[in-house]
DNA sequence: CTATGTGCAAAGATTTTGCCCATAT
DNA sequence: ATATGGGCAAAATCTTTGCACATAG
């Protein structure tokens, strides 16, 4: 988690360039366990790099994500969030404010080949998603 | 499956009242398995219902997921989908196309408190998607 | 030098809202 | 009669795209 040794790695075996944009996005969001939307990223980096654009982060994000650095969750039917922590581990979702944890859980792994025995998908991953109200809101709004 | 007497009963106790269009857009999406979106469901009731607009139709799907007689798919940070089986059950979503497609599997439920306890949350859900590729896509891509 | 990426502005896609009339209770 | 809902058009939100220039390899 400290160093960028495996966007270069992983960027360069795909044919792709390194930019100082890509570089900057994937370094703010490992630094972040808040798990950001496209937007709330854009805010992060501004201060660096203050010329760059939204069209910008969301196309970065697309390509880490294809690379497998990131992992794009679709909670909540508003914007995406975007999560550098690929490994295997699930989230719980605040039903009011759309915040998001971490959660250390990860579905049992036969359910994978029970889905696709019963679907006839072939069955690549499981995601595990809680949702309930955060700490926050429930003091809040009680 | 049959009536939508539940849908009376819910939508009184609720204090709202009881439109065409409500009625019709939950008995067009009982009428389906294929988790549409809502402009398919506004295409799948247009014909009934010529003047009905998209608005409502999302106006609708909010209310009848409020009052428990719908459930809201947030799959892949396209459009929602929309499930009138609120059963408790799981979906498969296929990565190329965004079809999806029913599971009869469900977490277990010791997971929810394993959840709240390592995050704080008030854990009421559990959600658990699948990805991968429909029989379709298989075929059609191989 | 060539491929890949960025900034900018515009467009596309999805979802929500305000207003006024219609319908349900 | 009053509260709730719908149609319409406009707007808000989120995301993608085309193009000309810039940067990486």
């Amino acid at each position: 988690m400290q160093g960028i040794e495996d966007l270069e790695r992983v960027v360069h075996r795909s044919g792709r360039s390194m930019s100082r944009q890509r570089e900057t996005i994937l370094q703010a969001l490992r630094g972040t366990r808040s798990h950001p939307t496209a937007a709330e990223l854009f805010d992060l980096v501004r201060p660096q790099m203050p010329r760059i654009t939204l069209a910008t982060v969301y196309r970065n994000l697309h390509v880490l994500a294809e690379l497998g650095l990131v992992h794009q969750l679709d909670t909540d039917g508003q914007a995406s969030r975007f999560d550098a922590d690929v490994a295997d581990h699930s989230h719980v979702c605040c039903l009011n404010c759309g915040a998001v944890a971490d959660v250390s859980l990860t579905a049992p792994e036969h359910l994978k080949d029970l889905a696709g025995r019963e679907s006839g998908y072939d069955v690549s991953g499981c995601r595990l998603l809680f949702d309930g109200s955060c700490p926050n809101c429930r003091t809040n709004l009680q």
